[in-house]
DNA sequence: GTACGCCGTTCTAATATATGGAACGATCAA
DNA sequence: TTGATCGTTCCATATATTAGAACGGCGTAC
């Protein structure tokens, strides 16, 4: 293992993280290496490009460099790009928040969303994060994921609020359901007062790939009549499983 | 400098340009290293998430983790939160492609967009990069800046199109004359067929931070009367000017 | 069926490389 | 003026990285 690559990967995750430019004491100290040590690994991402330094304060910022391999990397995730027609369709259909978001390990990671034109709407923001478990296109997912996935997501369960699903068995339960119905609901467990319908895309060999969902709040999603809802969901996501069935994921290449 | 976080960086950059998952001599021979040091980087940069192998091929391909980073700092060049509502003004008004870019070196990066609605359109994509001497905002931002980045920019200078600025010199002039009226304008310079018109965005303190732009075909904007545009131009970049020009964009944290 | 070639991976000794502490000049505050 | 803090440079030491050989697996060609 390279240790030295590490630590210029902590240093730049850290300067990414970061609200502002950051002193040189201020990256040893969070880095937690000696001053010499960051400035020496400073110099080499400046010569790289990927950090600069303010030429009057000093403080060190990170340039745009990674934001352009961040995008080359997430136009190969060509996902976004087929799936686009698909959201603005349930997006049309449903006037509320929609979402694609995939699964990374324990959680999701959202690639892409249209906002509900409502002033109260769902919102997230594209590349957050959030825990598979207690959310509906995470649930979705893993619903389809073999069981030493389903375990990982079922640890380190916690109450963001009061009605996030309490326990490992009852996430069974409903994860079983979800494979029943082909349909994962949530009702504020992840963020209070949002209601979710969500639906996994799935290629034509079965392989889930993503998770399609809407998001708005209980008045105008209706706990109790969420068909049209399911059936708009349901409908997204079976066209986007198709449209993306043809092939391997991976393999495909800038549009 | 460090040696071993160059190589890692370059590996990564390679993967991340590649069109797919990439094998260990692919990636050795394409880096010029060795496969045992192309095999150590790779797995310190898998065991840091950013690169992970296909379980069956044993493929290498990057991992979305990059974007995430990349939106991270993305979201901290605050300029395209402000700017959005800008842009989608000047939309409004000129109904054509806009475009919001930042000055790199000799190029401008293309940090937002919104397409025209029309068939025929001009198009890029955000985060692309273009040669600043030639086209429109590359230009009305190059017309504020010191005499060493001018002449960094006119280096290389080569005929993308028949229309292509020239020479050295003849770019000196246009910029002079964007100084004096405040508008750059291309016709087809970068890409045939495509008319632009663009200004710079300035903070209070005169230092100019992105260009903002307008462009389309030559039916839609006549050559002749750009009237129309150079006014809703200059006046989108007054307004962001004025949006943007209270403090240090730099010290600007997430919205 | 077997031999060959290519693949990814592991190991090791030799060496280039990174390391942290000390020292320096600059800047700022007291 | 003094003292503290900052960013930066230097250097001997220790350590991490290197290249190459060797291994086992796999597919192909003979």
């Amino acid at each position: 293992m390279e240790k030295t690559v590490v630590k210029a990967l902590k240093v730049l995750e850290m300067l990414a993280r970061s609200p502002g430019p950051c002193s040189l004491s201020d990256v040893a100290a969070q880095c937690e290496m000696t001053k010499s040590n960051a400035h020496r690994l400073l110099q080499t991402l400046s010569t790289c490009n990927y950090v600069r330094q303010a030429p009057e304060t000093r403080n060190y910022e990170t340039t745009l460099r990674i934001w352009e391999f961040g995008l080359q990397v997430y136009d190969r995730f060509d996902i976004r790009g087929v799936a686009e027609p698909f959201l603005r369709q349930l997006h049309a259909k449903t006037r509320e928040s929609v979402h694609l978001s995939i699964l990374d390990g324990a959680e999701v990671i959202y690639l892409d969303k249209i906002d509900s034109d409502h002033a109260v709407r769902a919102y997230i923001r594209v590349g957050e994060r959030a825990p598979a478990y207690c959310t509906s296109t995470g649930r979705a997912m893993l619903a389809y994921m073999d069981e030493p996935a389903i375990a990982a997501a079922s640890t380190n369960m916690r109450k963001h609020t009061e009605k996030t699903i309490p326990s490992a068995a009852a996430l069974r339960r409903e994860l079983a359901k979800i494979r029943e119905t082909g349909v994962s609901l949530t009702f504020g467990e992840w963020r209070a007062g949002v209601v979710g319908v969500a639906a996994p895309v799935r290629t034509e060999f079965g392989a889930v790939v993503a998770g399609v969902g809407v998001a708005g709040p209980p008045d105008r999603m209706d706990p109790d009549d969420l068909d049209p809802f399911i059936d708009a969901v349901t409908e997204t996501a079976r066209g986007l499983s198709v449209a993306l069935g043809f092939g391997d994921l991976n393999s495909r290449v800038n549009r």
